[in-house]
DNA sequence: TTGTTTTATTGCAATATTACGATTAATTAA
DNA sequence: TTAATTAATCGTAATATTGCAATAAAACAA
């Protein structure tokens, strides 16, 4: 984060941050797209579905997992991802909470 | 973004991500949220607010005139600067949409 | 055991981001 | 006009991210 240390914000912003940093790769925002289409675990079809290399897949499939928003089940050989429900309500709520701290005001300043 | 194209992935999925790589940065949620509380236009005093140098802080500016999230009034040498409404609300929309494809199923496979 | 399959990790190159000093540009004040 | 004020831009250093080939690790199959 170049030099600017994050005890320079609140935790509250340090948060939001952290959490839109991880949906600000379009990569990451497909392999959920494509976990959220399935409505179930998907393993390991996501290599083949979006058009990355695999380790690149995995180093994502890492960020999403560090901030929550997935978890992976190991089966066999194989790894199954589905959407960390409660993390996700939790993630939808911070967001929305911030979105909706614009107080619909009649200002017109600008 | 690396070697990666973006044509690589939808227009809807690159837009949720550039969206939230701009939200991304703690400094630009402490921005944000200065010009929310304000309620109002804010000047300049976004410098001495936040502690990073001012070209610093004119770079993220740039950013977030750049998603739309705020617009910038010159106003003499100062330039006010305030949420711009409707991208506002376009951007909350966009968020939640893709937040609430979560469709609450049964789905314990994890 | 030896292969096979699948995912994670390592190492590295290319690129992007972040921060800031120095400078510039634009407007106002004297 | 000349200062003063304010914000943007330029240039650059430090750091972070991204992507992938090569490799490792783990579980299964034969």
């Amino acid at each position: 984060m170049g030099l600017t240390k994050s005890e320079m914000f609140t935790e509250e912003q340090n948060e939001i941050a952290q959490i839109a940093k991880v949906m600000g790769h379009p990569a990451r925002i497909a392999i959920l797209e494509q976990i959220l289409k399935a409505e179930s675990c998907i393993c390991g079809d996501l290599v083949s579905e979006i058009g990355l290399a695999q380790p690149t897949i995995s180093q994502h499939l890492k960020e999403l997992k560090n901030t929550g928003l997935i978890k992976g089940d190991i089966d066999g050989t194989r790894v199954c991802y589905c959407i960390n429900e409660e993390r996700w309500e939790q993630v939808r709520s911070i967001l929305l909470n911030f979105m909706d701290k614009r107080t619909k005001s009649t200002n017109e300043c600008c």
